[in-house]
DNA sequence: TATGACACGAATCTCGAGATTTTATCGCAA
DNA sequence: TTGCGATAAAATCTCGAGATTCGTGTCATA
Protein backbone atom coordinates (compact mmCIF):
# COMPACT_ATOMS: atom_id res chain seq x y z
CA UNK A 1 0.00 0.00 0.00
CA UNK A 2 1.45 3.69 -0.78
CA UNK A 3 1.04 4.82 2.52
CA UNK A 4 3.11 2.25 4.22
CA UNK A 5 5.56 3.65 2.10
CA UNK A 6 5.49 7.23 3.17
CA UNK A 7 8.56 7.42 5.64
CA UNK A 8 11.22 5.15 3.76
CA UNK A 9 13.35 7.85 1.72
CA UNK A 10 14.06 9.19 5.19
CA UNK A 11 14.10 6.15 7.60
CA UNK A 12 15.72 2.99 5.79
CA UNK A 13 19.53 3.19 4.10
CA UNK A 14 19.60 2.58 0.50
CA UNK A 15 17.83 -0.68 0.61
CA UNK A 16 16.59 -0.61 -2.93
CA UNK A 17 18.88 1.12 -5.69
CA UNK A 18 18.42 4.47 -6.81
CA UNK A 19 15.89 4.11 -9.94
CA UNK A 20 17.32 7.64 -11.18
CA UNK A 21 19.65 10.08 -11.12
CA UNK A 22 18.29 12.24 -8.36
CA UNK A 23 18.34 9.57 -6.02
CA UNK A 24 21.75 8.37 -6.97
CA UNK A 25 22.71 11.95 -6.29
CA UNK A 26 20.06 12.22 -3.18
CA UNK A 27 22.39 9.12 -1.82
CA UNK A 28 25.77 10.25 -2.54
CA UNK A 29 25.79 13.72 -1.46
CA UNK A 30 24.18 12.57 1.80
CA UNK A 31 26.49 10.40 2.36
CA UNK A 32 29.25 12.50 1.93
CA UNK A 33 27.62 15.16 4.44
CA UNK A 34 27.11 12.72 7.16
CA UNK A 35 31.20 11.11 6.47
CA UNK A 36 32.41 14.86 6.97
CA UNK A 37 34.11 15.14 3.16
CA UNK A 38 31.04 17.85 2.59
CA UNK A 39 32.10 19.78 5.65
CA UNK A 40 29.33 21.43 8.13
CA UNK A 41 28.48 24.83 6.31
CA UNK A 42 29.92 24.42 3.38
CA UNK A 43 28.47 26.04 0.67
CA UNK A 44 27.14 23.89 -2.01
CA UNK A 45 27.65 25.71 -5.16
CA UNK A 46 26.05 23.73 -7.75
CA UNK A 47 27.96 24.51 -10.57
CA UNK A 48 30.71 22.78 -9.20
CA UNK A 49 29.23 20.01 -7.80
CA UNK A 50 27.35 18.93 -11.00
CA UNK A 51 30.58 17.70 -12.32
CA UNK A 52 31.71 16.18 -9.27
CA UNK A 53 28.74 13.78 -9.50
CA UNK A 54 28.58 13.72 -13.09
CA UNK A 55 25.39 14.98 -13.52
CA UNK A 56 23.14 18.54 -14.32
CA UNK A 57 22.19 21.29 -12.43
CA UNK A 58 18.52 20.86 -12.44
CA UNK A 59 18.82 17.18 -11.29
CA UNK A 60 21.81 18.40 -8.72
CA UNK A 61 19.41 20.83 -7.35
CA UNK A 62 16.70 18.55 -6.86
CA UNK A 63 18.53 16.43 -5.07
CA UNK A 64 19.64 18.79 -2.46
CA UNK A 65 16.11 19.75 -2.27
CA UNK A 66 14.86 16.62 -1.31
CA UNK A 67 18.29 16.80 1.46
CA UNK A 68 16.10 19.51 3.39
CA UNK A 69 13.79 16.70 4.61
CA UNK A 70 16.63 15.25 6.85
CA UNK A 71 17.62 18.69 7.83
CA UNK A 72 21.45 18.06 6.33
CA UNK A 73 20.99 20.99 4.22
CA UNK A 74 19.72 24.66 4.60
CA UNK A 75 18.90 26.43 1.40
CA UNK A 76 18.07 30.57 1.34
CA UNK A 77 16.48 31.73 -2.17
CA UNK A 78 18.47 33.04 -4.28
CA UNK A 79 21.60 32.34 -1.60
CA UNK A 80 21.86 28.89 -2.80
CA UNK A 81 22.73 25.94 -0.80
CA UNK A 82 24.60 24.87 2.33
CA UNK A 83 25.70 22.13 4.83
CA UNK A 84 23.58 22.29 7.64
CA UNK A 85 26.05 23.52 10.23
CA UNK A 86 26.76 21.99 13.28
CA UNK A 87 27.56 22.95 17.15
CA UNK A 88 27.52 21.28 20.61
CA UNK A 89 23.74 22.97 21.34
CA UNK A 90 22.49 21.69 18.55
CA UNK A 91 23.71 17.78 19.76
CA UNK A 92 22.33 18.52 23.13
CA UNK A 93 19.07 18.84 21.48
CA UNK A 94 19.34 16.18 19.14
CA UNK A 95 20.07 13.98 22.61
CA UNK A 96 17.40 15.32 24.19
CA UNK A 97 14.73 14.19 21.45
CA UNK A 98 16.37 11.01 20.96
CA UNK A 99 16.44 10.11 24.76
CA UNK A 100 12.88 11.51 24.71
CA UNK A 101 11.22 9.71 21.23
CA UNK A 102 13.39 6.62 21.60
CA UNK A 103 12.97 5.40 24.58
CA UNK A 104 9.10 5.71 24.45
CA UNK A 105 9.02 3.88 21.76
CA UNK A 106 11.74 1.04 23.08
CA UNK A 107 8.98 1.13 26.03
CA UNK A 108 6.40 0.60 23.82
CA UNK A 109 7.85 -2.26 21.84
CA UNK A 110 8.87 -3.71 24.85
CA UNK A 111 5.31 -3.62 26.10
CA UNK A 112 3.49 -4.78 22.41
CA UNK A 113 6.28 -6.78 20.83
CA UNK A 114 5.54 -10.41 19.59
CA UNK A 115 7.86 -13.38 18.47
CA UNK A 116 8.51 -11.37 15.70
CA UNK A 117 10.16 -8.01 17.20
CA UNK A 118 12.02 -10.39 19.70
CA UNK A 119 13.63 -12.47 16.81
CA UNK A 120 13.91 -9.16 14.75
CA UNK A 121 16.65 -7.69 17.72
CA UNK A 122 18.22 -10.91 18.76
CA UNK A 123 19.53 -10.94 14.55
CA UNK A 124 20.41 -7.32 14.45
CA UNK A 125 22.23 -8.00 17.62
CA UNK A 126 23.82 -10.96 16.71
CA UNK A 127 24.98 -9.25 13.42
CA UNK A 128 26.30 -6.51 15.18
CA UNK A 129 28.02 -8.26 17.49
CA UNK A 130 29.99 -9.90 14.84
CA UNK A 131 30.80 -6.81 13.66
CA UNK A 132 32.04 -5.07 16.87
CA UNK A 133 34.25 -8.06 17.41
CA UNK A 134 36.28 -7.47 14.14
CA UNK A 135 36.18 -3.81 15.01
CA UNK A 136 38.63 -4.38 17.35
CA UNK A 137 40.78 -3.83 14.03
CA UNK A 138 39.01 -1.02 12.41
CA UNK A 139 37.94 -3.26 10.07
CA UNK A 140 34.62 -1.68 8.18
CA UNK A 141 33.01 1.15 9.83
CA UNK A 142 30.13 1.57 7.68
CA UNK A 143 29.49 -1.63 7.86
CA UNK A 144 29.27 -1.21 11.88
CA UNK A 145 27.23 1.88 11.07
CA UNK A 146 24.65 -0.08 8.93
CA UNK A 147 24.30 -2.87 11.46
CA UNK A 148 24.25 -0.37 14.13
CA UNK A 149 21.56 1.46 12.90
CA UNK A 150 19.47 -2.25 12.37
CA UNK A 151 19.91 -2.92 15.73
CA UNK A 152 18.48 0.33 16.92
CA UNK A 153 15.71 -0.12 14.48
CA UNK A 154 14.80 -3.26 15.49
CA UNK A 155 14.61 -2.57 18.81
CA UNK A 156 11.88 -0.20 18.12
CA UNK A 157 10.45 -1.97 15.17
CA UNK A 158 6.83 -2.71 17.34
CA UNK A 159 6.41 0.87 18.12
CA UNK A 160 3.12 1.61 15.89
CA UNK A 161 3.29 5.20 15.50
CA UNK A 162 5.12 5.88 12.07
CA UNK A 163 5.31 9.26 12.91
CA UNK A 164 7.72 8.69 15.66
CA UNK A 165 10.10 5.97 13.63
CA UNK A 166 10.12 8.66 11.32
CA UNK A 167 11.77 11.46 13.45
CA UNK A 168 13.89 8.69 15.00
CA UNK A 169 15.15 8.01 11.89
CA UNK A 170 15.81 11.37 11.26
CA UNK A 171 17.56 12.33 15.04
CA UNK A 172 19.40 9.15 14.32
CA UNK A 173 20.84 10.48 10.73
CA UNK A 174 21.73 13.74 12.47
CA UNK A 175 23.60 12.03 15.31
CA UNK A 176 25.21 9.47 12.76
CA UNK A 177 27.18 12.82 11.36
CA UNK A 178 28.04 13.90 14.41
CA UNK A 179 29.29 10.37 15.69
CA UNK A 180 31.44 10.51 12.65
CA UNK A 181 33.52 13.16 14.04
CA UNK A 182 34.01 11.77 17.77
CA UNK A 183 35.45 8.67 15.37
CA UNK A 184 37.58 9.97 13.38
CA UNK A 185 39.08 12.55 16.33
CA UNK A 186 39.66 9.43 18.70
CA UNK A 187 37.48 10.08 21.34
CA UNK A 188 37.22 8.86 24.03
CA UNK A 189 37.04 4.96 24.38
CA UNK A 190 33.97 3.81 24.55
CA UNK A 191 33.06 -0.14 25.02
CA UNK A 192 30.23 0.18 22.93
CA UNK A 193 29.32 -3.36 22.69
CA UNK A 194 29.06 -3.81 26.28
CA UNK A 195 26.08 -0.80 26.21
CA UNK A 196 24.64 -2.66 23.28
CA UNK A 197 24.62 -5.81 25.57
CA UNK A 198 23.05 -4.08 28.18
CA UNK A 199 19.77 -2.42 26.28
CA UNK A 200 19.50 -5.69 24.53
CA UNK A 201 19.11 -8.54 28.06
CA UNK A 202 17.04 -5.76 29.33
CA UNK A 203 14.82 -5.41 26.30
CA UNK A 204 14.25 -9.46 25.48
CA UNK A 205 13.93 -9.73 29.48
CA UNK A 206 11.31 -7.05 29.03
CA UNK A 207 12.32 -5.06 31.30
CA UNK A 208 10.90 -1.50 30.64
CA UNK A 209 12.78 0.11 33.42
CA UNK A 210 16.50 -1.37 32.89
CA UNK A 211 16.23 -1.19 29.30
CA UNK A 212 15.01 2.68 28.48
CA UNK A 213 17.64 3.87 31.09
CA UNK A 214 20.23 1.84 29.13
CA UNK A 215 19.19 3.56 26.16
CA UNK A 216 19.23 6.48 27.54
CA UNK A 217 23.11 6.39 28.92
CA UNK A 218 23.96 5.09 25.45
CA UNK A 219 22.46 8.17 23.56
CA UNK A 220 23.66 10.46 25.95
CA UNK A 221 27.61 8.56 25.53
CA UNK A 222 27.42 10.04 22.03
CA UNK A 223 26.75 13.79 23.00
CA UNK A 224 29.67 13.30 25.90
CA UNK A 225 32.23 12.12 23.79
CA UNK A 226 31.77 15.01 21.69
CA UNK A 227 31.26 17.64 24.08
CA UNK A 228 34.77 16.71 25.73
CA UNK A 229 35.98 16.71 22.58
CA UNK A 230 35.26 20.65 22.41
CA UNK A 231 34.82 21.86 25.75
CA UNK A 232 32.21 24.70 25.45
CA UNK A 233 29.19 26.20 27.61
CA UNK A 234 26.85 23.19 27.68
CA UNK B 1 23.21 33.36 12.32
CA UNK B 2 22.82 31.04 9.75
CA UNK B 3 21.52 28.21 12.75
CA UNK B 4 18.64 30.03 13.94
CA UNK B 5 17.36 29.93 10.24
CA UNK B 6 17.78 26.17 10.11
CA UNK B 7 14.10 25.37 10.93
CA UNK B 8 12.15 28.43 9.34
CA UNK B 9 10.84 26.86 6.43
CA UNK B 10 8.78 24.19 7.72
CA UNK B 11 7.64 25.67 10.40
CA UNK B 12 6.56 29.16 9.99
CA UNK B 13 4.01 30.70 7.52
CA UNK B 14 5.32 32.90 4.55
CA UNK B 15 6.25 35.43 6.81
CA UNK B 16 8.60 36.79 4.04
CA UNK B 17 7.45 37.21 0.46
CA UNK B 18 8.82 34.48 -1.99
CA UNK B 19 12.42 35.25 -3.23
CA UNK B 20 12.34 32.78 -6.04
CA UNK B 21 9.57 31.06 -8.06
CA UNK B 22 10.41 27.57 -6.33
CA UNK B 23 9.68 28.95 -3.39
CA UNK B 24 6.66 30.49 -4.46
CA UNK B 25 5.36 27.25 -6.18
CA UNK B 26 6.23 25.26 -2.87
CA UNK B 27 3.62 27.56 -0.72
CA UNK B 28 1.31 27.71 -3.12
CA UNK B 29 1.35 24.16 -3.79
CA UNK B 30 1.11 23.61 0.72
CA UNK B 31 -2.13 25.56 0.57
CA UNK B 32 -3.60 23.92 -2.21
CA UNK B 33 -2.48 20.53 -0.55
CA UNK B 34 -3.72 22.19 2.91
CA UNK B 35 -7.15 23.45 1.63
CA UNK B 36 -7.74 20.23 0.10
CA UNK B 37 -7.86 21.21 -3.52
CA UNK B 38 -4.89 18.63 -4.80
CA UNK B 39 -7.02 16.03 -3.13
CA UNK B 40 -5.08 13.68 -0.53
CA UNK B 41 -3.64 10.67 -2.79
CA UNK B 42 -3.92 12.55 -6.12
CA UNK B 43 -1.09 12.20 -8.64
CA UNK B 44 0.76 15.69 -9.58
CA UNK B 45 1.46 15.40 -12.72
CA UNK B 46 4.27 17.64 -13.52
CA UNK B 47 3.17 18.34 -16.78
CA UNK B 48 -0.06 19.81 -16.23
CA UNK B 49 0.58 21.00 -12.73
CA UNK B 50 3.39 23.47 -14.68
CA UNK B 51 0.68 25.32 -16.55
CA UNK B 52 -1.65 26.06 -13.37
CA UNK B 53 1.08 27.45 -11.65
CA UNK B 54 2.27 29.16 -14.37
CA UNK B 55 6.41 28.02 -14.05
CA UNK B 56 8.60 25.06 -15.84
CA UNK B 57 8.82 21.59 -15.46
CA UNK B 58 11.76 21.83 -13.46
CA UNK B 59 11.19 24.52 -11.02
CA UNK B 60 7.83 22.45 -10.45
CA UNK B 61 9.85 19.19 -9.46
CA UNK B 62 11.95 21.33 -6.56
CA UNK B 63 8.90 22.49 -5.05
CA UNK B 64 7.57 19.33 -4.87
CA UNK B 65 10.95 17.87 -3.30
CA UNK B 66 10.79 20.93 -1.21
CA UNK B 67 7.26 19.77 -0.01
CA UNK B 68 8.66 15.81 1.26
CA UNK B 69 10.07 17.84 4.10
CA UNK B 70 6.47 18.53 5.29
CA UNK B 71 5.53 14.76 4.02
CA UNK B 72 2.66 16.31 2.40
CA UNK B 73 4.17 14.91 -0.71
CA UNK B 74 5.76 11.68 -1.53
CA UNK B 75 7.94 10.69 -4.58
CA UNK B 76 8.45 7.24 -6.06
CA UNK B 77 11.42 6.81 -8.49
CA UNK B 78 10.11 7.01 -12.03
CA UNK B 79 6.30 7.14 -10.42
CA UNK B 80 6.22 10.77 -10.17
CA UNK B 81 5.00 12.81 -7.03
CA UNK B 82 1.45 12.06 -5.22
CA UNK B 83 -0.15 13.91 -2.79
CA UNK B 84 0.28 12.11 0.58
CA UNK B 85 -2.71 10.16 1.54
CA UNK B 86 -4.71 10.55 4.71
CA UNK B 87 -6.63 7.56 7.05
CA UNK B 88 -7.74 7.77 10.64
CA UNK B 89 -5.24 5.70 11.46
CA UNK B 90 -2.44 8.50 10.31
CA UNK B 91 -4.64 11.08 12.25
CA UNK B 92 -4.61 9.07 15.20
CA UNK B 93 -0.75 8.93 14.64
CA UNK B 94 -0.67 12.63 14.56
CA UNK B 95 -2.57 13.65 17.39
CA UNK B 96 -0.62 11.11 19.41
CA UNK B 97 2.64 12.64 18.98
CA UNK B 98 1.02 16.02 19.27
CA UNK B 99 -0.01 15.41 22.58
CA UNK B 100 3.35 13.90 23.43
CA UNK B 101 5.53 16.89 22.28
CA UNK B 102 3.26 19.78 22.33
CA UNK B 103 2.24 18.87 26.19
CA UNK B 104 6.20 18.61 26.76
CA UNK B 105 7.35 21.69 25.42
CA UNK B 106 4.34 23.65 27.32
CA UNK B 107 5.58 22.27 30.11
CA UNK B 108 9.20 23.52 29.81
CA UNK B 109 7.61 27.05 28.36
CA UNK B 110 5.64 27.63 31.43
CA UNK B 111 8.62 26.60 33.75
CA UNK B 112 10.93 28.26 32.06
CA UNK B 113 9.43 31.35 30.69
CA UNK B 114 9.65 34.49 31.22
CA UNK B 115 8.03 37.91 30.81
CA UNK B 116 8.32 38.16 27.12
CA UNK B 117 7.09 34.88 26.72
CA UNK B 118 3.82 35.68 28.73
CA UNK B 119 3.36 39.16 26.73
CA UNK B 120 3.60 36.71 23.62
CA UNK B 121 0.52 34.68 24.59
CA UNK B 122 -1.47 37.73 25.85
CA UNK B 123 -1.15 39.02 22.50
CA UNK B 124 -1.68 35.98 20.51
CA UNK B 125 -4.69 35.03 22.76
CA UNK B 126 -6.03 38.49 22.32
CA UNK B 127 -5.48 38.83 18.29
CA UNK B 128 -6.77 34.96 18.51
CA UNK B 129 -10.22 35.60 20.21
CA UNK B 130 -11.24 39.05 18.74
CA UNK B 131 -10.67 36.40 15.44
CA UNK B 132 -13.42 33.59 17.01
CA UNK B 133 -16.12 36.25 18.32
CA UNK B 134 -16.32 36.74 14.81
CA UNK B 135 -16.07 33.44 13.38
CA UNK B 136 -19.74 32.87 14.35
CA UNK B 137 -20.34 34.32 10.69
CA UNK B 138 -17.53 32.13 9.52
CA UNK B 139 -15.95 35.26 8.17
CA UNK B 140 -12.18 34.57 7.45
CA UNK B 141 -11.30 31.11 8.38
CA UNK B 142 -7.50 31.41 6.81
CA UNK B 143 -7.24 34.23 9.03
CA UNK B 144 -8.45 32.70 11.88
CA UNK B 145 -5.67 29.39 10.76
CA UNK B 146 -3.11 32.23 10.51
CA UNK B 147 -3.80 33.16 14.43
CA UNK B 148 -4.52 29.98 15.76
CA UNK B 149 -1.04 28.86 14.91
CA UNK B 150 0.43 31.84 16.50
CA UNK B 151 -1.27 31.18 19.60
CA UNK B 152 0.03 27.50 19.45
CA UNK B 153 3.08 28.30 18.82
CA UNK B 154 3.47 31.31 21.33
CA UNK B 155 2.76 28.98 24.42
CA UNK B 156 5.95 26.53 23.73
CA UNK B 157 7.85 30.11 22.15
CA UNK B 158 10.05 29.36 25.52
CA UNK B 159 10.67 25.93 24.96
CA UNK B 160 14.43 25.71 23.72
CA UNK B 161 14.92 22.93 21.82
CA UNK B 162 14.56 23.77 18.31
CA UNK B 163 14.04 20.28 17.21
CA UNK B 164 10.57 19.84 19.07
CA UNK B 165 9.68 23.06 17.83
CA UNK B 166 10.51 22.10 13.96
CA UNK B 167 8.77 18.46 14.26
CA UNK B 168 5.73 20.03 16.22
CA UNK B 169 5.44 22.74 13.35
CA UNK B 170 5.45 19.52 10.65
CA UNK B 171 2.68 17.74 12.86
CA UNK B 172 0.61 21.10 13.31
CA UNK B 173 0.85 21.32 9.23
CA UNK B 174 -0.28 17.87 8.84
CA UNK B 175 -3.54 18.63 11.33
CA UNK B 176 -4.11 21.72 9.73
CA UNK B 177 -4.87 19.38 6.78
CA UNK B 178 -7.30 16.93 8.58
CA UNK B 179 -8.76 20.06 10.22
CA UNK B 180 -9.54 21.67 7.15
CA UNK B 181 -11.83 18.61 6.77
CA UNK B 182 -13.36 19.13 9.40
CA UNK B 183 -14.62 22.51 8.47
CA UNK B 184 -15.65 21.86 5.13
CA UNK B 185 -17.87 18.77 6.59
CA UNK B 186 -19.50 21.07 9.17
CA UNK B 187 -18.48 18.30 11.63
CA UNK B 188 -19.25 18.32 15.71
CA UNK B 189 -19.46 21.90 16.62
CA UNK B 190 -17.35 22.63 18.99
CA UNK B 191 -16.29 25.86 21.61
CA UNK B 192 -13.05 26.25 20.46
CA UNK B 193 -12.67 29.79 22.03
CA UNK B 194 -13.35 27.46 25.38
CA UNK B 195 -11.10 25.39 25.29
CA UNK B 196 -8.05 27.84 23.98
CA UNK B 197 -9.31 30.39 27.48
CA UNK B 198 -8.80 27.31 29.64
CA UNK B 199 -5.38 26.54 28.14
CA UNK B 200 -4.72 30.30 28.30
CA UNK B 201 -5.37 30.90 31.92
CA UNK B 202 -3.88 27.81 32.76
CA UNK B 203 -0.16 28.64 31.32
CA UNK B 204 -0.34 32.05 32.73
CA UNK B 205 -1.32 31.20 36.14
CA UNK B 206 1.69 28.81 35.61
CA UNK B 207 -0.23 25.63 36.44
CA UNK B 208 1.57 23.49 33.64
CA UNK B 209 -0.93 19.95 34.69
CA UNK B 210 -4.07 21.85 34.05
CA UNK B 211 -2.96 23.33 31.08
CA UNK B 212 -1.30 20.26 29.44
CA UNK B 213 -4.14 18.22 30.25
CA UNK B 214 -6.40 21.62 28.58
CA UNK B 215 -4.13 21.01 25.74
CA UNK B 216 -4.22 17.14 25.46
CA UNK B 217 -7.83 17.89 25.27
CA UNK B 218 -8.10 20.56 22.73
CA UNK B 219 -5.46 18.38 20.71
CA UNK B 220 -7.77 14.74 20.71
CA UNK B 221 -10.32 16.61 20.22
CA UNK B 222 -9.66 17.66 16.48
CA UNK B 223 -9.51 13.96 16.45
CA UNK B 224 -12.46 12.98 17.25
CA UNK B 225 -14.41 15.67 15.14
CA UNK B 226 -12.89 13.81 11.82
CA UNK B 227 -13.43 10.22 13.54
CA UNK B 228 -16.96 10.61 14.10
CA UNK B 229 -16.93 11.88 10.65
CA UNK B 230 -15.76 8.33 9.59
CA UNK B 231 -16.56 5.87 11.78
CA UNK B 232 -13.80 3.06 11.63
CA UNK B 233 -11.96 0.94 13.72
CA UNK B 234 -9.83 2.91 15.78
C1' DT C 1 -12.50 -16.60 -22.52
C1' DA C 2 -8.01 -15.93 -20.81
C1' DT C 3 -3.19 -14.92 -21.59
C1' DG C 4 0.72 -12.59 -23.26
C1' DA C 5 3.39 -9.89 -26.63
C1' DC C 6 3.57 -5.50 -28.81
C1' DA C 7 3.12 -0.87 -29.98
C1' DC C 8 1.41 3.63 -29.06
C1' DG C 9 0.68 7.57 -26.10
C1' DA C 10 1.75 9.96 -21.91
C1' DA C 11 4.50 11.21 -18.23
C1' DT C 12 8.84 11.27 -15.94
C1' DC C 13 13.49 12.30 -15.96
C1' DT C 14 17.54 14.78 -17.70
C1' DC C 15 20.43 18.20 -19.77
C1' DG C 16 22.35 22.56 -21.62
C1' DA C 17 21.69 27.34 -22.48
C1' DG C 18 19.95 31.89 -21.23
C1' DA C 19 18.20 35.45 -17.81
C1' DT C 20 18.62 37.38 -13.21
C1' DT C 21 20.84 38.13 -8.92
C1' DT C 22 24.62 38.03 -5.91
C1' DT C 23 29.42 38.49 -4.93
C1' DA C 24 34.08 39.91 -5.80
C1' DT C 25 37.35 43.21 -7.93
C1' DC C 26 39.33 47.40 -8.98
C1' DG C 27 39.93 52.25 -9.28
C1' DC C 28 39.14 56.68 -7.33
C1' DA C 29 38.42 60.06 -3.96
C1' DA C 30 38.50 61.63 0.97
C1' DT D 1 44.85 53.93 4.60
C1' DT D 2 39.96 53.69 4.36
C1' DG D 3 35.54 53.98 2.26
C1' DC D 4 32.60 53.96 -1.78
C1' DG D 5 30.80 53.16 -6.37
C1' DA D 6 31.05 51.04 -10.82
C1' DT D 7 32.43 47.19 -13.36
C1' DA D 8 33.28 42.29 -14.01
C1' DA D 9 32.90 37.62 -12.66
C1' DA D 10 30.47 33.95 -10.64
C1' DA D 11 26.57 31.60 -9.11
C1' DT D 12 21.76 30.99 -8.80
C1' DC D 13 17.51 30.49 -10.92
C1' DT D 14 14.59 29.33 -14.88
C1' DC D 15 12.94 27.36 -19.10
C1' DG D 16 12.17 24.39 -23.18
C1' DA D 17 13.53 20.41 -25.72
C1' DG D 18 15.09 15.63 -25.98
C1' DA D 19 15.82 10.83 -24.01
C1' DT D 20 14.01 7.22 -21.18
C1' DT D 21 10.47 4.78 -18.81
C1' DC D 22 5.78 3.59 -17.60
C1' DG D 23 0.88 2.51 -18.38
C1' DT D 24 -2.72 1.12 -21.54
C1' DG D 25 -5.21 -0.77 -25.15
C1' DT D 26 -5.02 -3.85 -29.08
C1' DC D 27 -4.51 -8.04 -31.23
C1' DA D 28 -3.06 -12.60 -32.03
C1' DT D 29 -2.88 -17.17 -29.99
C1' DA D 30 -4.00 -21.13 -27.02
Amino acid sequence: MMHSQKFKAAFTDADEAPRTLVEGAYLQVRRDIIEGRLVPGEKLRVEHLKDRYGIGAGTLREALALLLSDALVIAEGQRGFHVAPISVRDLKDITHMRVLLETHALRQSIAKGDDEWEAGVVAAFHKLSNTEERLGHISNVREWEQRNRAFHESLIAACDSRWECYMIGILYRQSERYRHLAIVSKAVPRNVHNEHTKIFEAALKRDAETASHALEQHIRLTFDSINLLVPELS
